[in-house]
RNA sequence: GCGUCGGUGGUAGAGUGGUCAAUUACAACAGACUGUAAAUCUGUCGGCUUCGGCCUACGAAGGUUCAAAUCCUUCCCGACGCA
């Protein structure tokens, strides 16, 4: 993997680059979709492609559950499993500690609104009993699978270890995302936990690479030559995850262990910022971040997000995001248009006969009306997610390829405005 | 014409004397969703409301009762059977 920065936003922190994978060029910054379980929900490889989407991200937890990340390295690994020529990423299952943690059965997301009560409880009360699916110990999480019941073990070695089976081209280090209702005390042991499990990632990481390259060079009889031929032995790259919750000092020194990681000369090659937000701390604990993590190697925020977090982002020199929004928010019937969001299964489009948006590149608004998706959903017909996703997807992959192009043009500063002007929250 | 069964809110369909403005499902309407436990979830769903209630409602009209969607009478409508 090779990070080039291209061009930087003056006065700030933003860059515009070309990250480099065995599967091809990422023009940064870039929307990476989310492909949970090796598909991109409700659209197929092409239309996923034709979005403007350059890489998909999978996940460890999932995929491991099933069917098995040795069935994917049997098929010649994630990108080959499920038929995406570009780049791929896994994340480590280290959202999942905290989706089937401790947010799980609560009304807590990857984004809160800074009222919400869990942020508002001074002292939160003792909720260890409350039911949930993962459980952190002192090694790494157990996890009691929510598709069986069935308990799994997870560590930092495990979730790499399963990672380099998926074989994605970028991978993360497995970390605890915790909630910004932690408490102080609570965010310090969380993120001692995650820079030591850092480290096991990175060793392990580490030593998985050697034996990879050993058994390339070596020719290893035991591995037949289809397997050679289909991607097994490619380098994979690591990012370490910076956590820390709301606290700068936190943030800050997560920020600086995890960039000055070392194991033999060995570091991470890039980063992802993690954890859940309040929607107000969320720009302060990435530009904490990225005033530290070295200016030569990507970032990538994970989990983020809406069109003005991209914005924020980018100028804040993040050079990655993934998020579930723009497939699930289709699927469930918001679109996304220059002036805001729209509910597509509202009365008033029930008889509008023009596209979600005009001027729409999209395959959905270039053959499509809202009447029609409007029509779908209220029949629950499968098209009607795909056509949704596809103009979300597209609509905010190419928001980022935009701004990144107003980067390159010197009009990011004004680009940003007047998109913000126009598009409502 | 006689007999039997039935007519409940947008639909289907519970309820068979008080706890019923009426279970439930669907439809409808609105909202939520940020490293996917999610093609999911939440709320509203007779009218008015100072949110305590008030009014109008279970085919129609009468009646019995402290009290009726529920019991009685007549009528209207539907299905089936017999003429």
């Amino acid at each position: 993997m090779n990070f080039k920065i291209e061009k930087k936003l003056e006065n700030s922190l933003g860059r515009v680059g070309i990250l480099s994978t065995p599967h091809g060029d990422i023009q940064t910054p870039a929307f990476v979709t989310v492909g949970t379980k090796a598909t991109v929900k409700s659209l197929n490889p092409e239309q996923v492609s034709v979005a403007g989407a350059q890489v998909v991200l999978a996940n460890t937890y999932h995929l491991f559950l099933q069917p098995g990340d040795e069935i994917v390295a049997k098929a010649g690994g994630l990108g080959k499993f499920m038929n995406w020529q570009g780049p791929t990423m896994t994340d480590s299952g280290g959202f999942q500690v905290f989706s089937l943690g401790a947010a799980y059965g609560k009304d807590m997301s990857k984004v809160l609104k800074i009222t919400d009560p869990s942020l508002m409880i001074p002292e939160r009360f003792d909720d260890s009993d409350a039911p949930r699916l993962a459980k952190i110990g002192q090694d790494g999480v157990s996890f009691k699978s929510h598709l069986d019941g069935s308990i799994h073990y997870i560590t930092p070695e495990k979730s790499i270890q399963i990672q380099h089976n998926l074989g994605a081209d970028i991978i993360f280090a497995f970390d605890e995302c915790t909630s910004p209702a932690e408490d102080v005390k609570y965010q310090e042991e969380a993120l001692d936990r995650t820079h030591k499990w850092a480290k096991r990632c990175l060793e392990e990481h580490i030593k998985l690479e050697a034996e990879k390259s050993s058994s390339k060079v070596l020719g290893s009889p035991r591995e037949d030559s289809a397997r050679l031929s289909q991607n097994i032995f490619l380098p994979q790259a690591l990012f370490g995850i910076v956590q820390g919750g709301r606290e700068e000092s936190l943030r800050k020194k997560s920020a600086q262990i995890i960039s000055e990681m070392n194991i033999d000369g060995k570091e991470f090659d890039g980063f992802g910022i993690g954890g859940s937000f309040a929607k107000e701390d969320m720009s302060t604990a990435v530009k904490w971040v990225n005033e530290i993590l070295p200016e030569e190697k990507p970032r990538h925020l994970l989990g983020i997000g809406e069109p003005e977090d991209l914005f924020m982002g980018i100028e804040n020199g993040v050079d990655l995001f993934d998020c579930v929004l723009p497939t699930r928010l289709g699927r469930n019937g918001t679109l996304y248009t220059k002036t805001g969001k729209i509910s597509i299964t509202n009365t008033k489009f029930r008889e509008d006969f023009t596209p979600v948006e005009n001027d729409c590149e999209c395959y959905s608004c270039k053959n499509y009306t809202k009447a029609y998706i409007a029509h779908l959903f209220h029949g629950k017909e499968m098209l009607a997610g795909t056509l949704a996703s596809i103009h979300n997807l597209h609509f905010i992959v190419s928001l980022v390829s935009k701004i990144r192009q107003s980067m390159l043009d010197d009009t990011f500063y004004e680009f940003k405005e007047e998109f913000l002007k126009n598009y409502k929250t």
